[in-house]
DNA sequence: TATAATTACTACTTAAAGGTAGAATTAATC
DNA sequence: GATTAATTCTACCTTTAAGTAGTAATTATA
C-alpha cells in the first residue's frame, strides 16, 4: 500500500526543485546529494521527467535541470502517472478488480470514500502547493 | 498505489468464505475455481492463513478450510498485516518517509486525512461486515 | 489395508521493480 | 581546439513479488 519508489523520489525531487527561489538550473550531483537518492537513479527518473515534458534539461558543463512548466501547472497526479502509480477513475485504490457495475466487490462500499479522497488530493495538489512547506528531504 | 495480490486474493478468499452459510469446510480446489484464482498460489496463500492462526486446515480427504475465529473479530487489517500491506501508524500512505515530528514532508499535512480513513477502513472493517454485500470474486 | 482426496513442504521459474556501470553526447570555459 | 562538467543511452545486475511443479504427509472411505 505505497507508492513506488520511483514516484516517491519523482515527487520529493520536483518538491525540491520548487522550493529553490528563482528557476536556476539545478544538477543531478546536488539533487543527488540532498535527498539522498542514488545518483544514477536519479538521473534514469530525470530523464523520464525531461521526456515527458515537466522539465527541461541542459547538458553540458553548467547544465542542469529547470522546471519547463509552472509549478502551479504541475499537479502531483501528473507525476504518478509517470510511474503509472496513479490512482485510475475504473481502478480501485484496493485494486481488487472485477468491477464492472454489475458486480462490485465486497469492499466497494467503504472504500469509495478514501478513493476519491486520495484522487482529489493527487488531482488537485500542485507543486506550488507544497513548496515552502516542510522539509524537502 | 496498491494492495500485492496476496493481500487481495486473501481478502476475496475469506470474503467468499464468510459468505457460505455454515461453516462447512471448503477446500483449494472450489475455491480456486470460484475466485479464478492459480490452485497453487491459492494454497500458498491458504496455508499463510493457517499458520497466523485465522483459519484451521483439515488435511487429507473430505478435508479443507473454516475458520479458526469468528468473522466479527477478522478486521481487514488483521489480513494485510500477514503480507505486510497494512498501514503502520509511523508510515504515511505515501511512504516517503524520513518523518520524525521535526522533519515533516512537504505532502504530510494534505495526505493525513486519507491516511487515517485508510486506517480506521481497515482497522473497522471485519470480515462479518463484508459478508453478504457484494459479489465475492 | 489400499485408494483417493486432500493440505503442506521444498524448490524452482518468471516478471517487475529497483539500482548500477560505463561509454557516448553535449556545451561552456580555458 | 582541448578540457571539463554535465546529461543521455544502453546494458546489465540485484532483489522481491508472483506463480508453478513435484512430492510428501494426512485421513476418510471403500
Ligand atoms: S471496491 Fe469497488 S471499485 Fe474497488 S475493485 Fe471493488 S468493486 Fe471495483
Ligand atoms: S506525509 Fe507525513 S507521515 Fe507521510 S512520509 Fe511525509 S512526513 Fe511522514
Amino acid at each position: 500500500m505505497q507508492l513506488s519508489n520511483s514516484s516517491k523520489y519523482a515527487i520529493r525531487i520536483l518538491a525540491y526543485m520548487a522550493d529553490q527561489k528563482d528557476s536556476k538550473l539545478m544538477n543531478a550531483t546536488e539533487l543527488a546529494e540532498a535527498l539522498y537518492i542514488p545518483y544514477k537513479f536519479l538521473t534514469k527518473i530525470m530523464t523520464e521527467l525531461v521526456k515527458v515534458g515537466l522539465v527541461v534539461s541542459i547538458r553540458g558543463r553548467e547544465g542542469g535541470y529547470k522546471f519547463e512548466k509552472k509549478t502551479s501547472e504541475i499537479m502531483v497526479s501528473d507525476i504518478l502517472d509517470i510511474f503509472n502509480d496513479s490512482i485510475k477513475d475504473e481502478q480501485c485504490v484496493l485494486g481488487i478488480g472485477f468491477c464492472n457495475g454489475l458486480c462490485k466487490c465486497a469492499l466497494h462500499d467503504q472504500w469509495m470514500e478514501p478513493k476519491l479522497l486520495l484522487q482529489k488530493m493527487f488531482r488537485e495538489s500542485s507543486l506550488e502547493d507544497i513548496a515552502g512547506r516542510g522539509c524537502k528531504i
